[in-house]
DNA sequence: AAATATACTGTAATCGATTACATCGTGAAG
DNA sequence: CTTCACGATGTAATCGATTACAGTATATTT
């Protein structure tokens, strides 16, 4: 069978007490020299490694975090995953990723992450989800453990993390303002997203302050997706007064809305300028390359996981209100810089 | 402080003892139909959920699976990962996320997961890992449940799952030379790679069947990412003798070649055919709209989880060197399809 | 020198579910 | 009527680490 080195067995090699070698590993300071030294040597050479499921039991803590997200095929968030695991992996904290439709799907609770201790806390990527479960998680005393990063509740007490949207948009039309655009539309994400309506609210205050408030045809809402950037150009093919200027909510967006509108023949930026959201990695090797607003993705997850880590350890001091707000950078590349002459 | 429901309150209502309850949960063939209802009534009163850490440590295991593989960020893998959860979840297992650099960049030992009973099993994206780890894993009782998805390692006698890339690769030469071309290129990951050579020997025995024996020159090696791609761009600007047509071994690949070439006003498929692998989403988008050998990664992951599966809970008919190939498909699209004439 | 504080270390209870083994009742077989 | 088999259930040991509490030795104070 699978021989397995307890913590009985390093203590007999080590000369001391089980109390001892648990006290070594976990609060080295209150052991003595050396036994520290003895004991360090009798895992070395026993080769111990502490057996998580009975730790877990004894401490209730299971030092895993869930990540919940919308799709995990959608390449956005999987940067954000590695910022949560830079800051979870050497803290010990073990990273369980779940998606949102699976849970439902395999009948599953979300609290029941909590309930049957598989999690000590959770990063949540999904402004979408049902109210009930987030009033569900809201009652629970396990709720303090949850940490909200790129979406958010608007009702709800959790900590969260986000980029600053509102000045991302606003950014965004300002910059095809400043090239001479005045007929600048916004093809949105999905209605009832907390991103869709921070970037859509901000850059029609932006245009509106600019004297250039936009035509109500010009506002076009859908989705974060390729589609989406799709079907938003056919319906600027059809427009009679067609914008000059585009901001996407997204860079999928805009790659699906150049792409459609160049089989169209309409050529970006000739014809019509066009900005996106998110910068993601391909935005610079798109043709045109893209202009977009770079968000920093490892840091929303490394952020929001740094809290917490400090909310689960209760070493934070962070309020429970707490809103993060990281900076975007606009990033001019060339399907916005043709300038209107 | 946190109530917690235990079996024993759950034998309590259902006046039964805790026996029962568990098995109730478990094995409920081995109860009488009454005392199951009573249980399951109780359960849903009390609100039970079984704690895991206890259940864990009391049957060894974990029901959790390590995948692990190089770059979370690479949306490549995140398709797979997806596979994965799908098979993984209605299972009741969870799913552990890490990345190879981070493991080591943390100290840790991969088979620590195994030996702290983090992990049932493990799911290998990675198939370059440092063969003194694989030799170590394989050498561990758990190497059993080791099932590698995508990547493989030769040596090792771990089952795996993968894609036709051999014959894909014929495909595209295939259909580059059926389109007219008979100086064909081909940019491959980094070397040492089994993705790489399996794709690259592939398409030079095609190529040499097909009397086209590339030149020396044409075989372009360095990554699977957009940044190699415009290296090898670089290169074929600067070659005397030009290849009419490419094909790259990922998709990542072809778009960074056809950006750059772009850039030097080389158009793609006027002046160089091309072709990628992998049909990640954005190709349908790409413009021009990328030819490309689609890999089933869903498949690939969800085939790998579940040999895993089997292998865990011991119900597996495989073999242990097994190898499932998941076939390929040639989508055609605009930048391959301008005809030589 | 006695009393007390300090620094380590050991003993044993504990976390909560699982399961080997024992027990009990009922019906069938002899 | 006794014996045995079998199904259903209960009792209690067990998984392996943590930690409250107690104990011991040494240092410090009075």
């Amino acid at each position: 069978m699978i021989k397995t080195v307890k913590i009985q067995d390093v203590a007999k090699v080590a000369g001391v007490s089980t109390a001892t070698i648990s006290r070594t590993l976990s609060n080295p300071s209150v052991v003595s020299e050396a036994t520290r030294i003895a004991v360090l040597e009798a895992v070395k050479v026993t080769g111990y490694r502490v057996n998580r499921a009975a730790r877990n039991l004894r401490t209730q803590r299971s030092n895993a975090i869930l990540v919940l997200l919308p799709d995990m095929a959608n390449p956005f968030f999987s940067q954000i995953l590695q910022g949560i695991e830079a800051a979870l992996s050497p803290a010990g904290f073990s990273m369980l990723i779940a998606e949102t439709n699976q849970i439902s799907a395999c009948g599953e609770q979300l609290v029941d992450y909590f309930n049957d201790g598989r999690a000590d806390g959770m990063v949540v990527l999904d402004g979408g989800l049902d109210p009930a479960i987030i009033d569900e998680l809201s009652k629970m005393p396990q709720s303090r453990n949850v940490v909200c990063a790129c979406e958010w509740f608007d009702g709800a007490a959790f900590p969260s993390v986000r980029s600053a949207n509102r000045r991302g948009a606003a950014a965004a039309i300002q910059h095809l303002y400043d090239l001479g655009h005045r007929k600048i539309a916004h093809i949105s994400g999905p209605l009832g997203n907390v991103l869709t309506e921070a970037r859509r609210d901000s850059a029609v205050e932006t245009m509106t302050s600019l004297n250039i408030p936009p035509a109500a045809e010009w506002m076009i809402s859908g989705d974060f997706n390729l589609g989406a950037g799709r079907d938003a150009a056919t319906k600027i093919i059809d427009m009679n007064d067609r914008p000059t200027g585009v901001f996407c909510a997204s860079d999928e967006i805009a790659f699906g809305l150049i792409s459609e509108l160049a089989k169209n023949n309409i050529h970006v930026p000739r014809d019509i300028a066009v900005i996106g959201f998110d910068d993601i990695e391909l935005s610079e090797h798109f043709i045109p390359a893209l202009t977009s607003i770079r968000q920093d993705r490892f840091g929303l997850g490394q952020r929001a996981a740094e809290i917490l880590l400090g909310r689960v350890n209760h070493t934070d001091v962070e309020d429970r209100n707490s809103i993060i707000v990281l900076d975007v950078e606009l990033v001019e590349r060339s399907s916005s810089l043709a300038n209107i002459t």
